[in-house]
DNA sequence: ATGGTGGTTAGACCA
């Protein structure tokens, strides 16, 4: 019988300021599980309680104080993983859940790529360096999962826009981070790696303009149109082949008080 | 070449 599993990944930079979007996202659209990125909110605090009541009363969730913080929240019964150290660092930038069970079980892996600064030089920005050994790290973890976990989905905001037409100009940002040779590289090689199938590329494959942010710095984002595809949902190789569907929820940019980042959705067959 | 905005949390730090 045809099971459907619905999954979102939204980076909500503050899940406290923006609970009021989630919960109405929630109830308007209702997917299975929703991956939060940037929750900037400690474990004991997390709003545990409102997600319950919209009908999201499994969770797994890894938070700090002040910043990054990434969250599962499903309403199926989920098996929380042990989350992941990247980097040696315990800075809340992965966590992972099984749901479903037996042959039907899937492993969910929600990450956020550090972002790396404005410096796309390893040598002379720290953070840039961060973001590049992760996404080595990733890679490996990608060879691992490839080997272990088939039926595997990577979600996340992963701060690189890989393709040409994944930001609004190739020419223009190939020298910004985000979307520098090294790192579209990189993360191509992850990819790689993981055989992974890049999901909203199958839907829709370029040369069509994918995006999922649009900086708050940019006044006029939605005439001037200048976004990146940040956010990515991966399936693994035993589960590509149930993708049905996707959609990315443009129209959150345009709420009042919003997330840079908007949700991205995919439907998927899952026996 | 620069600065533009937003969140956390109380002066920077991060995106």
């Amino acid at each position: 019988m045809a099971d459907t599993l619905s999954v979102v990944t939204w980076n909500i930079n503050s899940v406290r300021l923006r609970l009021d979007q989630v919960l109405r996202f929630l109830t308007e659209q209702q997917p299975d599980v929703l991956c939060l990125q940037e929750t900037k909110c400690p474990n004991d605090l997390f709003p545990k309680g409102a997600f319950e009541k919209a009908g999201y009363r499994h969770q797994a969730i890894m938070g700090m104080k002040g910043y990054n913080g990434v969250a599962i929240l499903s309403r199926r019964p989920l098996e929380p993983l042990s989350a992941r150290e990247m980097c040696g660092k315990p800075d809340a930038r992965h966590i992972a859940a099984r749901i479903g069970e037996g042959a039907g079980a899937v492993t969910l892996h929600n990450f956020y790529v550090p972002a790396g600064g404005d410096i796309p030089d390893p040598e002379a920005n720290p953070k840039f360096a961060h973001k590049l050994d992760f996404v080595k790290e990733l890679q490996v973890f990608s060879e691992e999962a490839r080997r272990t976990e088939p039926r595997a989905i990577l979600v996340g905001d992963l701060n690189i826009a890989p393709l040409e037409h994944d930001v609004w100009s190739h020419k223009k940002l190939l020298d910004i981070v985000s979307h520098t040779p090294i790192e579209t590289n990189g993360l191509m090689d992850v990819i790689a790696a993981g055989e992974w199938g890049d999901a909203m590329r199958l839907l829709k494959p370029e040369p069509e303009k994918v995006y999922s942010w649009w900086s708050y710095r940019s006044p006029d984002w939605e005439t001037r149109d200048l976004g990146r595809r940040l956010d990515h949902v991966w399936l693994g190789r035993d589960l590509v082949g149930g993708l049905q569907s996707g959609r990315i929820f443009r129209e959150t940019r345009g709420w009042e008080r919003p997330s840079d980042h908007v949700p991205v959705r995919i439907d998927l067959e899952i026996d």
